[in-house]
DNA sequence: AAAGTATATACATTTATAGCTATATAGTTA
DNA sequence: TAACTATATAGCTATAAATGTATATACTTT
């Protein structure tokens, strides 16, 4: 396999890689929302938020768009969730681990 | 949900979020294999590939075992492979929302 | 035990991320 | 059009990640 795929998945993996990200997306789960919404769930001032929006929407995760002064927030792909959903089983087979080795 | 739980996620991402790290469990996929075997396919010195693996383990994506003067690596949970192979789904429909467009 | 091999760690350097404050932009309302 | 609101961007600083060279460790062979 070319090493271009490698980069394109780890560029994916990268876009995820922090936790208000993953929370951002955990938000959009349901329905689409207002960054009027996804700051004040966000431990952090707003420019700080903009900026995780931003990378989101640079990796095509989210898209956008301006509803009035407000902008309007969703998730492209539900594979997305898929993801998500999956680093915590993954999460969950660790602790599974740990506890079968502390029994 | 608990926000300690969006910072174990985004660490499973982390660690997985380079392409040196993405293409090692892909040379895992199918077996185990030594360091010795990892090294060659990595474009990098052996100490970086090392500090990739350390990663890896580190996250409890990978173990280890000596073998004599080798050491062997492989990949605890399958999980991680339904996610290298998500990532390349979510690739493949960002390229085909992308051709609709220009189409 | 000395030399050799495979892997890991330490250190120094460079580059990338993340956060804050301040400011710009786009749209709305008075 | 002036003031206001919501969001984005710029600039700066601090922290983290990645890489190469040098070196240490662990094991093997002679």
């Amino acid at each position: 396999m070319s090493d271009k795929v490698f980069i394109l998945q780890a560029d994916i993996f990268k876009a995820l890689a922090h936790p208000a990200r993953v929370k951002i997306l955990q938000l959009l789960k349901n329905r689409e929302r207002c960054v009027c919404e996804i700051v004040p769930a966000l431990d952090m001032e707003q420019p700080s938020v903009s900026r995780h929006l931003s990378i989101l929407r640079k990796e095509g995760i989210l898209s956008c768009r301006k509803d009035g002064l407000k902008v309007i927030y969703w998730v492209n792909d539900p594979y997305v969730f898929e993801l998500l959903d999956l680093s915590k089983e993954i999460l969950k087979a660790h602790w599974e681990k740990k506890r079968k080795i502390f029994a």
